[in-house]
DNA sequence: TCTATTCCCTAGTAGATTGATAGAATTTAT
DNA sequence: ATAAATTCTATCAATCTACTAGGGAATAGA
């Protein structure tokens, strides 16, 4: 299941993306059409900052806008900003590889197999979905 | 992710699998071939009981069994008993459906129809994952 | 019937995580 | 200078997770 975090995130960035090019949202915008109370929604635009989805104007008339394409941002790259690992288990993820503690040997877990068919299918449809694919007409 | 009640409750069913037919399994031994605490295992065993995978046999010489074959026990209905919903987002799921809280009309909100389609080819990978698939040769 | 052995059941609990809120510092336009 | 906005750090209650503890109930064999 998706955070608050991630589900706020998604909604913010929609709203981003159906705004018109060049303007810039100020917080309580977003947090007002978004539906997202407003101090939490701060942390979460400065996370999508941190991960280079938007940017920023700081100061009087500041606020937020996208700086990356509504076609290239999918939903696993959010998930894995906000919710981490998209694979099950650490042992079968890509980018937060841990190995198993109750494993006894290295290529002993008798899930990673399976659950790396797993994180294929489910990443390659969360890399098809775009905050683009998104928006309704 | 998966938590480690789902993951130890996987690998449980695993090793009631590769037991002789009619073989049954005493907690203890179930514990030590997979590697899960013992007492915390006896709370997932009642739980597969209950979810209809194992039966036990009480007393002296008892312990559990499979009561399903491994061929029909799915990763899908595994998750569902430990950690609930597949879908990303109550709104989305099948099985644990909720409205959200935040999306102002029912049919308003914007990640719902993504998230069925991502919902649906996880579901439909987890299905075809079962304990026999994830037994090795 | 006694006893050992096993499943069954209910509580409790330390630690981490989640979903926020609070308040002040910093930056910018006018 | 001042107003308006982002940015930063801290805090917090509630919930969840991963166990552990301790007994009760059932069963087989002596």
């Amino acid at each position: 299941m998706l955070s608050h975090k991630a589900k706020y995130a998604l909604k913010a960035l929609l709203y981003l993306a159906e705004q018109d090019e060049n303007h810039i949202s100020k917080t309580i915008e977003i947090a007002d059409g978004a539906n997202i109370p407003k101090k939490f929604l701060e942390q979460i635009l400065l996370d999508l900052k941190r991960g280079r989805f938007v940017s920023s104007k700081q100061g009087k008339f500041g606020g937020y806008y996208l700086i990356k394409s509504k076609n290239e941002i999918t939903l696993a790259e959010i998930h894995r900003l906000f919710d981490g690992a998209i694979a099950l288990l650490p042992c079968a993820s890509l980018n937060f590889y841990e190995p198993c503690s109750d494993c006894k040997t290295e290529e002993e877990c008798s899930l990673r197999h399976g659950l790396m068919l797993i994180r294929d299918e489910t990443l390659k449809a969360m890399q098809g979905i775009t905050i683009a694919s998104l928006i309704k007409k």
